[in-house]
RNA sequence: GCGCUGAUAGUGUAGCGGUUAUCACUAGGCGUUGCCAACGCCUAAACUCGGGUUCGAAUCCCGAUCAGCGCACCA
């Protein structure tokens, strides 16, 4: 049984996650997260958005999950999120029908499934593998569709990423965040993609949850006001020249930079943020690296792409958050579909002074005689130059013809005009978290197992801004005396928020250890002392020991220890093992 | 989607034509136990689903679903 197995196992046991829909036979590709799992969850969500939300002071919004098709058409999943495929009818193997007929038409991808399938026939292209008959192009397309409102009449996709939620909403932010750049939208949530064949339980999800952020800033200005805060920040880099050699190359963001590893300051600013979360919520240094695309890999429009993978169990390595420089792909092709400016206006540090000719035709007369080409005429008559309309008579072009127009119809005039700044589209910078994958690496990370006395015990060890139970009260022994005093402290720490698990069952050791495996930091043992002096017991997860302090200061203690302001044994009194006092 | 392998209590498993469906752990109760998976007694809990073969199917056959692995796919 290797760590993947016992994780997953401890997993469906202990309440983290769990293949959905058991009652019903399942479905391939989704998950339940149990009482513990969504906690987990949750907080590392939570993490993140102490990062990104509070700390960078971006802006976190909710859009549908579900989005209308030209949202799809823009981002070009509709077109190039499904393929054609073709089946053979004898071996029963599948095909990229575009790929099979490569070496007969130059440009597949503009035929239609049709098309593909005419080309098929005709060059009776036959299955690569035996020889046998192909059957008609279909097209998978790995959008879950589905129906707006009755009749048909509006066709929806569940959406395959959070972030079109953002770059549609731009307007709206742009006002938002008072028409000026930098600005960044995020969105934590859940994504649909109708994967072929899901596997390795959450690492491939049709359902999934993601936090992306998107970071609109001015594509004439790459560098990073905070840059310096990270630029002596160590990490393995792992890029496309190294990648060459097959070592990640250990150096400095600033040395990143510097070296043009990373493409720009804003960049690889994230891309240090990102490690800095990742190892807040207890992802290990040792197993993660950060990844550069290589060019061919690379979407076509994104300048440089870095994506954090770690180092499973079993499963080797796997990406988890992708970092891109998506320049302003989005945004122009989002104006292009929707036929909406989506730009912002910069302004010029000092205003430019330009002469402009103004033309202006004389509507009254040129209207009654030109009728329906009245307005073909004067636009031709504004685009002319002043040596075009100084002459005796102006000709223009009507439809093909020459028109011959009477200077004194047309006036014109040349003014000095002031520019104070241009439309420019910003360039979105794109950090993208696969949080189910964060989570099941922060378990795999978190978990070891060592030998106690001679019996194994296994840990989650879990940083406590992300483990789902902060503290268990355990009472010595399930007695009415010990209970009363358990259950006070139970609520006493429950009224100031903290996660608590109360459990009586078994001794004292297996209580331990059903703790150990949940990753709970922290329990408090409440034992005769507690009677007589009034302290109470704390045990650490990780180190095993105990100390003794006074009832009276276990919350403002505990909220030490679960912040990181305390060290544990400085907590109370150390216990000695209490076998070691009785001889 | 294709191929191979598999599916039995909460978990891990035995059984491979006729069993009261095995065992361990876990869980619940009682007793005992004074700080790291102690012990005793008791209790609960399963053959993935649908067809077929057979007097009789957890067991054999077919199909579906799910899972693992390989192929393909992964904008």
């Amino acid at each position: 049984m290797d760590n993947y197995e016992k994780i997953t196992e401890l997993g469906r046991r202990r309440g983290f996650m769990w293949p959905a829909f058991e009652l019903y036979g399942g479905a391939a590709g989704f998950y339940d997260y149990g009482p513990l799992g969504a906690t987990l969850k949750r907080r590392i969500e939570d993490t993140w958005r102490q990062f990104f939300v509070i700390q960078e002071g971006f802006a976190e919004i909710e859009a549908p999950t579900i989005g209308v098709e030209g949202i799809f058409q823009a981002s070009g999943h509709l077109s190039g999120f499904s393929d054609p495929l073709t089946g053979c009818k004898e071996c029963k193997e599948v095909y990229r029908a575009d790929h099979l007929i490569k070496h007969i038409i130059e440009v597949p991808d503009a035929l239609s499934n049709e098309e593909i399938y005419k080309v098929i026939q005709e060059n009776e292209v036959a299955c690569p593998e035996c020889g046998g008959e192909l059957s008609e192009v279909y097209e998978f397309n790995l959008m879950f569709k589905t129906m707006i409102g009755p009749g048909n009449k509006t066709q929806g996709y569940l959406r395959p990423e959070t972030a079109q939620g953002m770059f549609i909403n731009f307007p709206r932010l742009l006002r938002y965040f008072r028409d000026s750049l930098p600005f960044a939208a995020v969105q934590i949530g859940k994504s649909y993609r109708n994967e072929i064949s899901p596997r390795q339980g959450v690492i491939r999800l049709r359902e999934f949850t993601q936090a992306e952020a998107e970071i609109f800033i001015d594509p004439r200005d790459k560098t990073h006001p905070k840059f310096d805060q990270v630029k002596d920040i160590s990490m393995k880099f792992y890029s496309q020249a190294a990648q060459e050699k097959g070592e990640p190359e250990e150096m400095t963001f600033g040395e990143a930079v510097g070296r043009g590893i990373v493409a720009h300051q804003t960049l690889a600013y994230y891309v240090a943020r990102t490690y800095q979360f990742l190892l807040a919520v207890g992802v290990s240094p040792e197993r993660l690296r950060f990844r550069q695309h290589k060019s061919d890999e690379m979407a076509h429009y994104a300048a440089d792409c870095w994506d954090a993978e770690v180092l499973l169990d079993h499963l080797g390595w796997i990406e988890i958050v992708g970092v891109a420089d998506r320049t302003d792909y989005d945004l122009k092709a989002h104006a292009a579909q929707s036929k909406v400016s989506l730009t912002v206006f910069v302004h010029y540090d000092q205003p430019v002074k330009r002469k402009k000719l103004v033309v202006k035709p004389d509507m009254k007369a040129l209207g009654p005689r030109f009728k329906g080409q009245a307005k073909t005429v004067a636009e031709a008559l504004k685009a002319m130059s002043v040596e075009d309309l100084k002459g005796d008579k102006i000709i223009v072009q009507v439809g093909g013809e020459p028109v011959e127009i009477d200077p004194s119809l047309v006036s014109y005039e040349t003014v000095v005009e002031e520019i104070r700044g241009e439309e420019i589209v910003p360039h979105v910078i794109e950090p993208s978290f696969g949080i189910d994958r964060i989570v099941y690496t922060v378990m795999d990370h978190s978990f070891y197992e060592d030998v106690v006395d001679g019996e194994p015990r296994s840990v989650l060890k879990f940083n406590s801004k992300v483990a789902p139970v902060d503290v268990a009260i355990l009472p010595l022994m399930d007695r009415d005396v010990l209970v009363k005093p358990s259950k006070a402290v139970l609520d006493g720490l429950r009224s100031r928020g903290i996660r608590v698990d109360y459990d009586t069952s078994g001794s004292i050791g297996r209580r331990y250890r059903r703790n150990d495996e949940v990753g709970t930091p922290y329990c408090v043992t409440i034992d005769y002392e507690t009677l007589e002096q009034g302290t109470v017991t704390i045990r650490d997860r990780d180190s095993m020991k105990q100390v003794k302090l006074d009832a009276q200061r276990l919350i403002g203690v505990l909220e030490e220890l679960l912040a990181g302001d305390r060290k544990f044994l400085d907590a109370g009194v150390p216990v000695v093992a209490l076998a070691a006092k009785e001889q």
